[in-house]
DNA sequence: GTGGTCTCCTA
DNA sequence: GTAGGAGACCACA
């Protein structure tokens, strides 16, 4: 480097914070990835690199390098442990960023700095130094206030978000003082982001006046005893040591032994092809296209770099190892094979995890456990010591224990914490001893009494810069709201693990554990035994439980660690994010808050189902000639095709006859009794005994309402499932069947609102599939089974027969579930070969369909999986099985999975928008139940008019910004007093 | 007591 | 033909 070149430094650690704040989040098109810094920070260099080839601009950098900091441990931590310890984690939206900025520079073909043990800044002073002892020029790219101390003549900062140059003149009309003295202003004043002390009470205003007074630090600590102001002398007196403390920390270090020299930056040509295929994989098409003119490279024959995102040091602390993943580009040989999507790029994509999963792989398989080093927490200051290190981390994984699985009748037991790998602890509570009388003996000594700990724990679970993990967070979340405490920001493991890996098995802990960390943690019926010798957790001997609740923390942090990063790598963290995570508050409200079920009604449907059953048994002896098991399907089925010989016997796989509901109505059809007789007293016992008779049981002693507890990660669709009771399953398809829901009612002065998608799912099929005919139809509000009669069978839509439209509906039907001639035969009990008929008179007819199952079965082979519109994967690994049947099974089940999912995904983000759209609209309705495509409601009386409209507003509109579909989704919605009339 | 099978309730 | 949960029966331990 010589007199009259020009050196451009950029802050690029600097630049990603301020970017992240200063601009509009952004994400991926495609997938949801957050890009906002990412694009300001392509911009920028745009920008600058552009102005270098323009002659006419003045300040044109001849070198350049992007400057990044490693990680957060730097000599400063030795010179004052404190420094920079209250930084909390960075934003999740922001760690993915990280990495990706790097890539941008290497995209960018520009040097990307970074070195171990020294910050962005103490390089940046050094380059500068060296660059002006050799007579160049430097312009630093930043607005940081830690670097003006760097002003010179011949250096130079650039604000490149407000476009302004910061010279000498600049630093002193900010500040109050000439660059030099930077470095002794602040010393004085401290720095509270970065946590360096300074001297208390003494601001920028007043540290510009006494070193204007005093000339600078030394003469001015010598000379302390001089100012007039009492307070202000003894703060500068007392303080006089952290002054000189802060002075070192805030001193740039000019002398970094700097690995790369000043010759390595001279500006290179701009790579295009490497550029490109950055800027595509961001999906920056302007940006893109400028950058093809500018280069002269055809955008169109590079493909999307295939970009390894990985979170760097910033995110995680100094312990990972950093590398930002580099990449080449790749000329597409026949453009027209690729899709124009950003998705084109994914074949090797899934094939070749991010590094970072690898390592982390690697590094969790190699981890031991070791459960004797797990700490037991038996008192107050132990208990403050890992609240305190939790908040110096910003990361915490927790396990709650309880006496029970209901999340609304557990008492807490105890917790455990873990902070990082290996370093777990154990605070239990309620522990009793277990040799006690009848009453269960007494709370085991020295546990912290249970307020205290809630108490302490409370400013940490709800402290935004603390991330808390846990495994089904839910559960905690629950325990943890029952004590007051409004848990957030949080992580679910089992949830990552579900976005990740829907359909390739459990997302239980201990199944995770074994399959990712090579482990077998402590299972819980070792614990508590099984059957009537079993135990509750709080009998369980401190020790013991210390094991065992400390490991599962220590799991749930490592599996975090490891899993996390997958998101990002898997490019769908957008997912995670915006319909799993924020989902976990809105449905545990909803269990919380219950239904009221009346206990009279149940009872007495109970009692007229017993007695009507009574008088069906009664019959059915008489007609089998003997007191059999009605309910043994064994038995019956040898009743009815043996001893009487009745016609149309199959068998089940398992050799016995089959007694379904359907074989026996046809039977009745041909005039037999008892199989009437049977499909009817199995009607009765089933709605007694599954709803009428269980449904009191699960009325909550205290809060008299029914609390189902709702699974977020048990469909491989994304679905929801509801259990304990299951509340998705309540009877509406007989007259029999829906007395059951008139039980479900309001609070008095209250009323049910009951709001349901219309055809949703047919609508997601005919935006996906494109199909015309359906898209016009559903536009136009036309009754969808009757559009597709005519168009099969040629039949006019007005007074259309019943039994036309009917076979219609079963084959709609059949599409969204994968049709097969068997199963729609079977549906519509006509001969298989009528079914194939109808199905190929369908295809002609809407040939668009056929496509979209053909590709979709095709990109299942190949991938392994499906995704919904919003981009969520359901994996069927099973798709390339050899056995024919069980290959179509799972075909059928792909074709299924993007629609079935899709409207999933559209309500889970309706219920994630319904409670704040309610707030605004200063409305009180309380979401209490979810059906799949149905929300039910309970609300005043009064609110009932301006509530439904906001429901369905934002039910309707739930697709959106997201995805635009080409077709309206129609929400029906009424109020009454009970569910079944709201309905 | 546990687990598999059959049946039936929902979207 | 898709996705679930649950009760009853029954063979096994």
């Amino acid at each position: 480097m010589k007199k009259g070149d020009h050196l451009f430094l950029v802050d690029g650690s600097g630049y990603i914070f301020r970017a992240y704040h200063a601009l509009p989040p952004l994400t991926r098109k495609s997938d949801g990835l957050p890009v906002g810094a990412v694009a300001g920070f392509c911009n920028m260099l745009w920008k600058l690199l552009r102005e270098a080839r323009d002659t006419s601009v003045r300040d044109t950098p001849t070198h350049f390098a992007v400057i990044f900091d490693y990680s957060s441990h730097t000599f400063r931590k030795e010179i004052y442990p404190e420094y920079k310890a209250n930084r909390s984690a960075p934003p999740e939206d922001l760690i993915p960023q990280f990495g990706l900025i790097r890539q941008a520079t290497k995209a960018f073909n520009l040097p990307c700095i970074e070195m171990n043990g020294y910050e962005a800044d103490d390089l940046i002073a050094t380059y500068a130094r060296m660059a002006e002892e050799a007579g160049a020029e430097v312009t630093i790219i930043s607005s940081d206030k830690d670097l003006m101390q760097l002003v010179t003549p011949n250096v130079s900062m650039y604000d490149s978000m407000k476009d302004k140059q910061i010279g000498i003149p600049d630093v002193v009309e900010k500040w109050g003082v000439p660059p030099e003295k930077m470095i002794d202003l602040q010393a004085l004043t401290g720095d509270s982001t970065d946590n360096v002390p300074g001297i208390p009470g003494i601001g920028p205003k007043t540290a510009a006046q006494l070193l204007e007074e005093f000339g600078d630090l030394d003469t001015l600590l010598a000379r302390a005893g001089d100012i007039k102001q009492q307070k202000r002398r003894e703060n500068i007196i007392e303080h006089a040591e952290q002054a000189r403390i802060s002075r070192q920390l805030v001193t740039l270090k000019k002398d970094t032994p700097v690995e790369v020299g000043l010759e390595e930056f001279g500006l290179e040509p701009q790579d295009g092809k490497k550029l490109i295929a950055f800027l595509k994989a961001m999906e920056f098409n302007a940006l893109t296209r400028r950058a093809a003119e500018a280069t002269g490279v055809d955008a169109s024959s590079i493909a999307p770099a295939q970009l390894k995102i990985e979170a760097v040091a910033e995110a995680h602390g100094p312990d990972l190892d950093v590398e930002a993943g580099d990449f080449e580009p790749v000329e597409i040989k026949s453009p027209s094979a690729v899709s124009p999507t950003a998705r084109s790029g994914m074949e090797n994509f899934t094939a070749t995890p991010a590094d970072l999963v690898k390592s982390r792989t690697d590094e969790a398989l190699a981890a031991r456990f070791d459960r004797s080093a797990y700490v037991t927490i038996r008192d107050v200051a132990t208990l403050q010591v890992w609240i305190d290190e939790a908040m110096t981390s910003g990361i915490i994984a927790f396990d709650t224990e309880t006496n029970s699985p209901d999340p609304m009748q557990a008492d807490v037991v105890g917790i455990s914490l873990a902070t990082r790998p290996g370093r777990a602890a154990y605070i239990p509570i309620n522990h009793k001893s277990g040799d006690g009388d009848l009453l269960g003996g007494g709370l085991v000594e020295r546990q912290i009494p249970e307020q205290e700990v809630f108490a302490r724990l409370k400013p940490l679970l709800e402290d935004r810069s603390v991330l808390k993990i846990a495994h089904g967070m839910k559960y905690g979340w629950l325990i943890m709201h029952r004590h007051g405490i409004d848990l957030h920001p949080l992580d679910d493991t089992m949830l990552i693990s579900y976005v990740l890996d829907a359909g390739e098995g459990s997302h239980s802990m201990d199944a995770l554990c074994d399959r990712w960390l090579g482990h077998k943690p402590m299972a819980y019926k070792e614990l508590i035994g099984s059957g009537k010798s079993s135990v509750t957790f709080d009998k369980v001997p401190i020790e013991r439980a210390a094991e065992y609740a400390g490991e599962d923390a220590d799991v749930t942090l490592r599996l975090w660690r490891l899993l996390k990063p997958r998101l990002a790598a898997d490019s769908i963290a957008s997912v995670y994010e915006r319909l799993e995570r924020p989902l976990i508050p809105v449905l545990a409200r909803m269990e919380e808050r219950g239904i009221s079920v009346d206990r009279q009604i149940l009872s007495r449907l109970s009692g007229d189902f017993a007695q009507t059953a009574a008088a069906i048994e009664d019959d059915i002896y008489k007609l089998a000639g003997e007191r059999i098991n009605i309910g043994s399907p064994k038995q019956m089925g040898d009743i009815l095709f043996g001893k009487m010989g009745l016609p149309g016997g199959t068998k089940t796989k398992t050799g016995q006859w089959s007694t379904t509901a359907q074989l026996l109505e046809e039977l009745a059809a041909e005039g037999h009794e008892l199989p009437r007789k049977i499909v009817d007293w199995r009607q009765l016992t089933k709605l007694k005994s599954t709803y009428t008779d269980a449904l009191p049981g699960y009325i909550h002693p205290r809060t008299r309402r029914v609390h189902t507890s709702y699974a977020l990660a048990a469909t491989s669709t994304g679905r929801l499932s509801s259990s304990e009771p299951n509340l998705q399953n309540i009877p509406v398809r007989t007259a029999e069947g829906r007395k059951i829901r008139t039980a479900f009612i309001a609070e008095p002065g209250n009323k049910l609102i009951s709001a349901d998608y219309s055809q949703i799912e047919l609508r997601v099929l005919a935006h996906v599939a494109e199909i015309p005919q359906l898209t016009q139809a559903f536009a136009d509000g036309i009754d969808i089974h009757a559009m597709t009669a005519s168009e099969m069978f040629g039949v006019p839509v007005k007074d259309m027969p019943a039994e036309v439209r009917r076979r219609a509906k079963a084959i709609n039907f059949g599409i969204i579930y994968g049709i097969s001639a068997f199963g729609l035969a079977n549906q519509l009990s006509i001969p298989r070969e009528e079914a194939g008929q109808y199905i190929r008179t369908y295809f002609e007819r809407f040939p668009g369909i056929r496509d979209y199952m053909e590709s979709t079965k095709a990109f299942a082979r190949q991938y392994g999986y499906v995704e919904t519109i919003f981009g969520r994967r359901a994996h069927y690994p099973e798709i390339r099985s050899s056995n024919p049947q069980h290959r179509a099974f799972n075909e059928r089940a792909a074709i299924n999975a993007p629609i079935q999912g899709s409207a999933a995904d559209i309500i889970r983000r309706a219920m994630v928008r319904m409670e704040s759209a309610l707030e605004e609209a200063k409305l009180s309705a309380r979401m209490l139940l979810q059906v799949h495509d149905e929300l039910i409601f309970e609300t005043a009386e009064a609110e009932v008019e301006a509530t439904i409209p906001v429901i369905r507003d934002v039910m309707e509109n739930a697709a959106m910004p997201a995805v635009s579909l080409s077709v309206p989704l129609k929400v029906d919605a009424r109020a009454a007093h009970n569910w079944d009339e709201a309905h």
